[in-house]
DNA sequence: TAGAGTGAACTGTACGTTCAGTTCAGTTAG
DNA sequence: CTAACTGAACTGAACGTACAGTTCACTCTA
């Protein structure tokens, strides 16, 4: 029961907001998850919302940001084709589902809102980046991959056709199409590589 | 003076309004071009731009797409590695520059506001992904491209990482990380390839 | 009792709608 | 050839709505 009080009110406010919020985003995505459906739902007043957040975004990436990386773990088969195939193939579910819409608004909204861009790159990209970084410098040591791309390149190279797909809706997220977006990044659009299966 | 009259008035009403639109959207990104002021400046009422369009970003986004497609000329270099080099160079510049600003905007409304997708595929993704799968058949048909990678996924794979920093932010659209991502894309990730120069 | 939170009202912005009245282009009658 | 007619298109100004973010007098709790 110290648990509970050694909780400042301020903590408990916080905690209670970033909760609804993150019902409100399940239910109606960002346009559900206005600040006074927030109020209301957790029992915070706006007053004391926008003391602890700059905007309405913000408070929707950092709610929402945390099942993210509970999410996708991260893989380790033992060479990078697998370990990244596989990462692309769950990032690639991930967005495909019903979280996926919500990524989308989220990351669409950070584009205007400039208060909102931080949080969002705190608690999507740079953990993201930061787990690719791993898988990255796994198969440098182990000599799998060419040493003159950098992990931010193949992160972008991995990922960026996903978030595209996923924004503008112009293909889908299936899981052949993942594969098939991996393989191609792994080994190359040209012809060169007469060594594929 | 005939081709004066010869327009309907309908069509000299939309003409006005995407001109309008156009010098708001150069002068304030997105955020500056509201049907309010778009009605003001074209001379345009409201009443008659929503006979026109669905909504706001679909303007925006007629307005814009034009200049696009007439920006980045379609390279033939002869070879599928520099014409797709130089393709990703050209988009990433445009990107790189003020209308980068406004067409990361549309991306993002468009995201947000269903009406408008239509236009902003229409405009911009449908113009693109022609032009990049003609430079695919190119290549196919020289063979220097890997036949089982579909234009699409060349698509994907060449400009979704420019427009995931352009959203982002989190890395430059600098000369030499376009080239970076070009190559890393037309030969892969992995250490495979000997016949780098 | 002092700092944190409440709640309710308020401001401001901008989307999208509505409608009575006006303009314009093409048509018909004189 | 001209004048009246017609209907579609546009105007202007107001309106309703939604929501972000702010303010302030108050109440509670640590």
């Amino acid at each position: 029961m110290l648990e509970q009080s050694s909780h400042p009110r301020s903590v408990r406010a916080k905690d209670s907001v970033l909760a609804a919020t993150k019902e409100l985003l399940d239910e109606g995505g960002l346009g559900a998850a206005t600040v006074d459906a927030i109020s209301a739902r957790s029992g915070v007043s706006k007053a004391t919302i926008y003391k602890h957040w700059p905007c309405r975004t913000a408070i929707a990436a950092e709610a929402f940001g945390r099942r993210m990386a509970d999410s996708i773990p991260l893989p380790n088969e033992g060479n990078v084709v697998d370990d990244l195939t596989e990462q692309v193939r769950r990032v690639s579910k991930f967005y495909a589902g019903p979280n996926g819409r919500v990524f989308a608004q989220l990351l669409a909204a950070s584009v205007t809102d400039e208060a909102a861009a931080p949080y969002f790159r705190e608690f999507f990209l740079d953990a993201r980046r930061a787990n690719v970084a791993e898988l990255w410098e796994r198969a440098l040591r182990r000599g799998e991959v060419n040493p003159a791309i950098s992990a931010g390149t193949a992160t972008d190279l991995l990922f960026g056709p996903l978030i595209f797909r996923l924004l503008t809706g112009h293909a889908p997220l299936t899981e052949q199409q993942a594969e098939a977006i991996a393989t191609a990044a792994l080994h190359g659009l040209l012809k060169a590589n007469p060594a594929d299966d």
